[in-house]
DNA sequence: CGAGTTAGTTAGTGAGTAATAACTTATAAC
DNA sequence: GTTATAAGTTATTACTCACTAACTAACTCG
């Protein structure tokens, strides 16, 4: 396998290491035996554990955006929400995206790495903009829209199961989503 | 200094440090230092780790339920939840608390643990009932009121400074704690 | 064939860390 | 005063972890 694929697999096993168990609660030796590969050669790879950190919060991002991006496609307005709402409702099947943003943002209010505490947030101001940008949204919708998409991250990340009341009111397809979700076995 | 006081200067230090640096940033060093003490006096008032963050947890859970049964002391219905609303924006002047929010709900996310998670689950789920109990709110003010609630702790995490657009739509009470925090140094 | 390059390995190091054991003061009771 | 108890300490241990150094097997190209 080339140097460059080998990276791609270890940065997909950095994301789900560290979405599921945090920078500090992540070992390179755990993320090593997901690639399957020894744990010095990480190194080789990447200059330290932050920067694998770093490539895995840079694939969160790409993945949410790219979520909107495409559920969007040729839309705008009320109909662009409406698509990008169903979209996040379905990136609940991907557990471990909701679980990496949750990270990065207590990763972010960790004092250590200002660097990359605001590249957190510059990506994460990018996606208020993206999604002002496609649906021409009010502040207050905006505000909704997000506000509704922390408040799945967090139900996701506390594991409220689907039947639960805390899940009433946000829409068929998120119920649908993290019934799945439930349902499903790592 | 009898053991029951020291306790609670333990626990506040614990919540403080766990808060911004999260389980497995967290030293008990750390902890014992900014209580005064020695390290391994804390493992006489605890008998781990887990039990310092166990402990820190039901502070945090305290000390939100206590801010909303505060704000709506004698109130009801939309009162209510006005009242709770101011009382959550005035809680950002805490930023300790809102950072340990988010750490709960990352750890609850972990599957060690599988106790400390559903304890998180059940008082998170206790909050949801309470604001419903004093607001008699329906499923959709329930959810718009938490999810402005989860994206508040969001914004602060992120350190997304109060003049940003991000804030544009919360609620001078909001904006206001925002800046008096902004304004705050450690 | 042989010389270099690429993709990996094994072995080891130094620093940090949760937890234990054993010792030390100080206070209060009798 | 002596004894017991409560509140601490210092010293230490066993272990984990990020990272380095040094080596190796396979492929490539002249």
């Amino acid at each position: 396998m080339s140097a460059e694929e080998r990276r791609e697999s270890v940065v997909r096993a950095a994301y789900t290491e560290f979405a599921r168990t945090g920078y500090h609660g992540t070992s390179t030796e755990a993320i090593a035996r997901r690639v399957g590969v020894s744990q010095p050669y990480l190194f080789r790879l990447f200059p330290g554990k932050q920067a694998l950190f770093r490539a895995a919060a840079e694939r969160c991002f790409d993945v949410t955006l790219a979520t909107f991006e495409k559920a969007t496609e040729g839309l705008s307005g009320h109909d662009a929400k409406e698509a990008m709402a169903e979209g996040y409702a379905k990136l609940i099947l991907d557990r471990d995206v909701l679980l990496m943003q949750m990270q990065l943002y207590v990763a972010a209010a960790s004092a250590e790495n200002p660097e990359l505490s605001e590249f957190i947030r510059r990506r994460w101001t990018g996606l208020w903009d993206f999604v002002r940008g496609r649906t021409g949204s009010t502040d207050e919708e905006l505000t909704h829209f997000f506000g509704t998409g922390m408040l799945i991250n967090v139900l996701v990340s506390l594991g409220i199961p689907p039947g639960d009341r805390c899940w009433n009111a946000l829409g068929d397809d998120c119920k649908i989503a993290a019934r799945e979700l439930l349902a499903l076995t790592d």
